[in-house]
DNA sequence: GTTGACCTTAGAGTTACCTCTAAGCTTATA
DNA sequence: TATAAGCTTAGAGGTAACTCTAAGGTCAAC
């Protein structure tokens, strides 16, 4: 059995993040010492890391209590609910590229055509676009 | 001379919002009605409408009130303010882009290596990754 | 003159994910 | 035995950008 701060270290969180992630049932302590002390078992070990894991590949806290649930009681949910967790996320994180393609587009844009000299910002032609309205106005495909 | 909710239509934004965005100093009306009502000029519209045009291209609060500073005061300040900021956001951007890519590459990887049937998940792929401590232990390249 | 839409303020709530603090007990080391 | 490191708890603080509420004043229309 491990106390906090050993597992923190195996699995890489510090004892803050652990005792978070317990407060929202995503890591939990199978005993505790006499002097109240969490001790963590090899199984409180690997759902960590499966939390960890998961964390890292970048599922949030909800999505993560899902599969947790699931792994559980694996028998009683179909592959296909793992799945669609899975999927909604890969949806989400395409939304957020297509976001942030946009703004890229648009930053490498303004960035192009300016100078961006030592010169007074007096004719800077990012401000002009930003006061503008935005790209459209100077010419930019949109 | 706009009403709060006059400029709000002009712009698309809410009232709501742009009394948070004057608590933080991005947006002003230089006059109040004898009833004490936010009174807005064209030079405030057009403020306004700066903070709404590069919130919307992605800039942070804290840029637009350094993009504003420089705005106030063209010839103070050089273009290669505007352009560093710019830059730093276009840094910013691709960062969190490089991120999502992982995130996206390990998402399709789980879900091309799962059936995600209505089978149980008890030997569910995706589920076996995570408890594996990610895709390197199931052959991922990386 | 009374609805109802709109305005004011200070301040709390939201989302997601931590991160830290205080006050006090326990355990290990020298 | 003393001291330092580590543990406990509840709860506050932080970040970013809103979003909303309460309690009340103002304004235009009917």
């Amino acid at each position: 059995m491990l106390k906090i701060s050993e597992l923190a270290g195996r699995i890489g969180l510090s004892t803050h993040t652990i005792r978070f992630y317990e407060k929202h049932g995503l890591i939990e302590a199978s005993e505790r010492s006499e002097s109240g002390y969490r001790l963590y078992s090899a199984a409180d070990v690997n759902r960590a890391a499966f939390v960890k894991t998961a964390r890292n590949i970048g599922f949030s806290l909800e999505d993560i209590a899902q599969l947790l649930s699931i792994r559980l009681d694996r028998s009683s949910h179909s592959c296909q609910e793992v799945t669609d967790i899975t999927r909604n996320k890969l949806h989400e994180v395409s939304r957020k590229m297509a976001e942030l393609k946009a703004m890229q587009k648009v930053l490498s844009r303004l960035l192009d055509n300016c100078d961006g000299g030592l010169e007074k910002a007096t004719h800077c032609s990012i401000l002009e676009v930003l006061d503008n309205g935005g790209l459209a106005a100077t010419g930019g495909v949109n």
